[in-house]
DNA sequence: TATTTTAGTTGCACTATGCAATTAATCAAT
DNA sequence: ATTGATTAATTGCATAGTGCAACTAAAATA
């Protein structure tokens, strides 16, 4: 197991977010059940970025415990866990649609029209 | 040194985004240059984050490197160095101002009202 | 000339990540 | 009931990143 570190930086609020979000993994894992409507495990391995199994093991953990993400038996398959957003959880999508749009507008080699068309649906989600 | 990892995991705008934004503090140093003014290296160190002076060395390189903040030698003081942010980096203040709306409601222990007291002008920044 | 300021760098211990292999529980087919 | 596949992890280990304290080098100041 990832060793935690839930001490608090500072009282500045994008310190506190940062806290929880800041590393390259958590915010992909977020954008997958957001965008991508993605809620098994086995989904989010599959992502082009490929995050390791312990490491999305870990994020999906962290982000249950900072009330981000819920976790449930599927109850017609019980090999399988549901991972879905809380209001918490949804609630970054802003920030998630700000780098999004960012990173389209600033990064020549990011594909915005790509991605997006792989996207389900993102209309229940703004 | 720092390695460097600039390799793309994929052409997702919100993972290209995180290649380079995704720690604990890259975004903070761009939150001092953005809403605290701070513009020398020793202001950096002096922030409630308490960053080392190695990290902070590593992430301005980067973000020079990414065209985020550019560097130049203070004209009246050649020990200062001024970092500044370019227009790729103020673009940021969206996405760094949803981060603070979000830890703000979200966050029970951050304290916005502090934090934004100590901000010394936002107006010419959004 | 000596001291202080500023922006770093270095060495080292600690922590996180990436990868491959493995495990445990459940399901599906025989 | 037994076998094999699926699913969600965990484990071990090598590599990479971070945190801390001490140190350095250039420029300014007394």
């Amino acid at each position: 197991m990832v060793k935690q570190d839930q001490i608090k930086r500072s009282s500045c609020p994008v310190s506190c977010a940062l806290d929880i979000l800041g590393d390259k993994w958590t915010l992909l894992v977020i954008r997958d059940i957001m965008f991508m409507r993605k809620q098994y495990f086995g989904d989010f391995l599959m992502s082009p970025e490929k995050i390791a199994s312990n490491i999305l093991s870990d994020r999906l953990r962290k982000l249950e415990e900072s009330n981000i993400v819920s976790r449930q038996r599927d109850p017609g398959n019980a090999r399988r866990v549901i991972y879905t957003l809380t209001e918490k959880g949804h609630d970054l999508s802003p920030a998630i649609l700000e780098l999004l749009r960012w990173g389209s507008k600033h990064d020549p080699a990011s594909d915005a029209q790509e991605f997006l068309s792989q996207y389900p649906n993102t209309s229940s989600h703004n």
